[in-house]
DNA sequence: ACATTTGCTAAACACTGTTTAGTATATTCA
DNA sequence: TGAATATACTAAACAGTGTTTAGCAAATGT
């Protein structure tokens, strides 16, 4: 019964097929423009064909969501190697900060949108962002450990710091930072300027 | 020519017609559910009309994001009595929390949707927005001058102080805090802790 | 009283996500 | 190999979206 397996590997390859030009799309376009009869058109099939391989749109985009988590948290692990947790975490918030600038449709699909959120609901784990979140846990759980960080709760340490960066980059992203009426260079530099400040201020 | 004043008045009064309506819609179902049609409806006039007195749906949101921009000031406002600085600012991010879990569609609104953005950028400023950062900037301009807190750039500060209340409540709302695993009012508890220990650290 | 402007709407345009019914092709079984 | 079944796919439709156009009454100006 080797036909059962290639079709299956069809099927896997039909979802790849879908999820590259999704992403193309979404990169390219941004979310909005991506819809279902554009990615159909662009695979060369039927719009209905689509939703024989996902069930809706949701689904498309929370595969890209875990896609962009997976890039992520392998941009953190390129941090293992700093063997000073309270090095090891200013490193990890650089990279995150770096990565939303770099990948801002990303980052808006990863922590800002509601789309790929439904899915998370049906799976049963969110994997992906419980990994990323579990490395930041983990490495605030060292800084704590060994006192290099002022001690309080884990939890309201890794909110605070998560929430911290996620405001500087989520306003930028969603284009608030235009209140301060400076040039876009200048105010990522307050961006990095106020995380640098921030994580000195979590020294002991 | 007393009848260009009352048809002035009545296109004005057709312009609140509208906004109230919609404003109605957009906090009893969202966003999405708020369609021209579904206002038009609502207030017994064919679509079509609604584009007589607004250019498009943006500029309605636009208005609703000004009255929610209103509604905020008034309420930082309100702490207009208290004389130390270090004190108001306090109050002021407990409000602005407050707010956010209260009227989390208001918030969406102000600072995570797009939707209003394409008309701000067609008004001369972003008024009110301006109105509620110029307040707090205010506010932090007279504790660096007091020395009631970390020096440090103004800038630099305020950016960190609305970023960081902003990450709070924007997890939040948009339901990333999910990854904690926590009953609702837990998290809750930790965003509010995760204020008043940053509130803490600013301190001189 | 007649001409003009104003206020409004039905209908259409170009989209969206999604579902249904039906058609070819591929596979299975006798 | 030939008939029956299962699979892969799609045209067309459904119900919705924001927005524009053409035309019709009623109010207004002369």
């Amino acid at each position: 019964m080797a036909i059962k397996e290639r079709k299956e590997r069809e099927k896997q390859d039909m979802r790849n097929l879908i999820i590259e030009s999704a992403t193309q799309l979404f990169l390219k376009h941004g979310y909005d423009k991506t819809s279902i009869r554009n990615i159909a058109e662009d695979i060369e099939y039927s719009p209905a064909t689509i939703y024989l391989y996902f069930k809706d749109k949701d689904e498309i985009f929370y595969v890209i969501h875990e896609n962009a988590f997976d890039l992520l948290v392998k941009l953190f692990r390129e941090h293992d190697t700093i063997s000073n947790p309270y090095e090891r975490l200013g490193a990890i918030g650089r990279t995150y900060i770096n990565f939303a600038f770099e990948n801002p449709d990303y980052y808006d699909l990863m922590f800002i949108m509601r789309a790929p959120l439904s899915q998370i609901k049906h799976e049963e784990r969110w994997n992906a962002g419980e990994c990323a979140f579990g490395y930041v846990l983990d490495t605030l759980t060292q800084c704590l450990d060994q006192k290099l960080i002022r001690p309080a709760d884990k939890y309201i340490t890794a909110v605070s710091v998560w929430s911290f960066v996620h405001g500087l980059v989520s306003l930028y992203i969603r284009e608030r930072m235009c209140i301060l009426e400076m040039p876009d260079d200048v105010v990522r530099d307050i961006v990095n300027a106020s995380f640098e400040n921030f994580f000195q201020s979590l020294k002991t």
